[in-house]
DNA sequence: CGCGCGATTGAGTAATTTCAAATCTAGTGG
DNA sequence: CCACTAGATTTGAAATTACTCAATCGCGCG
């Protein structure tokens, strides 16, 4: 009768605080449960944005596309990991990113809203968020430093070593996208 | 007898949480001011990192140096900015970047221990670094999109918008290792 | 068998870099 | 006030790199 989708989501959180059940109860019933099917949207360019989203399952991926028709990935969101559009999400402002399933995935939503109040609730929780979202911009930092430094093929490489199972998962025109080349430069890459 | 050092540390953070007194005066003990000349480092490539800073006064750059001996500038910080070389101040690895005065400058320093005690006995402390973290990753996140979606002309231009204060700091050649363009490249954009 | 999607290849083009040289500018000392 | 120097900026020209556009290839599925 147990979901695993709350020990996962336990587990994740107790890499950082540790909860008494309580304190995880209370934390999970803030939490929507929802199951996407491939191609579903959780976050649509021109929308409004009101949860973020903890990957239980699947995978999905934050894109930006700009007025000329030319997109590109920010993020690949897979198991365990968190995605949203954290400027509309922050700035209560129209997203510019569209987020959808690579595959079909399990995802839970956490309101902007109902984190505030999990937060302003539970310090430990509080904390929990402020070391996650300084990994995150650490990642976001080495991001850039990498975007600057490295050329394509070496991008390529470190992805390929640090998430081998992205090149089972998904089509190479969008490990190109997310690299920042075109696919036919991926493609040439290898060679 | 004020030093307003306090003063604009206390606006800054109330910017997000509002303190006591009490509340205020036990944070701000917890930094260490330090004054710092024209071309001081407070962060070396190679060396540890136990302390962020937060600019009062000045403009630092942090800067990433690759083996070839060709630089990329991650950051500037002028006034009422947070920077510290994060992945090594948060994993206590030795620092990639190399952060340096570009001015004269005055800053709060807060070691990571402090920060983590801070953060421990001040939930409204903790709330402020997640919120401003939080921004932190935003904003990088759109730097992220701007490296991959805009040439570096339009670069230029939101740069010159966001902090034309910048372009009378420093000189455009380190403005060119910002963009993530030689500065031959930049030269010949505005023209 | 053929369609359609993803991936690759080729050729020409555009943009940026590199390296070198010229120019400009601010501060210094005569 | 002028000449001089060091650093910063600009310019030129060749070389490199990635891009675009088009065509081809490979393969799974109806």
């Amino acid at each position: 009768m147990e979901d695993t989708t709350q020990d996962i989501l336990r587990a994740h959180i107790e890499e950082i605080v540790s909860l008494t059940d309580d304190e995880f109860e209370r934390a999970f019933s803030a939490f929507t449960l929802r199951r996407l099917k491939k191609h579903q949207f959780v976050v649509q360019s021109g929308g409004l944005v009101d949860s973020e989203f903890f990957v239980v399952k699947g995978l999905l991926k934050a894109s930006f596309t700009n007025e000329q028709g030319r997109t590109h990935i920010l993020q690949f969101a897979m198991e365990n990991w968190w995605v949203s559009d954290y400027l509309a999400l922050n700035r209560h402002t129209y997203a510019a990113l569209d987020i959808d399933c690579l595959e079909e995935s399990v995802v839970l939503c956490l309101s902007r809203d109902t984190k505030a109040n999990v937060c302003a609730a539970s310090h430990k929780m509080e904390h929990f968020f402020r070391i996650k979202t300084g990994a995150g911009y650490v990642s976001l930092q080495q991001r850039i430093l990498s975007l600057m430094n490295d050329d394509a093929q070496s991008r390529y490489a470190q992805l390929l070593k640090q998430y081998p199972s992205l090149f089972q998962r998904v089509p190479k025109a969008l490990i190109a996208a997310y690299l920042g080349v075109s696919r036919e430069t991926l493609s040439r890459l290898s060679r």
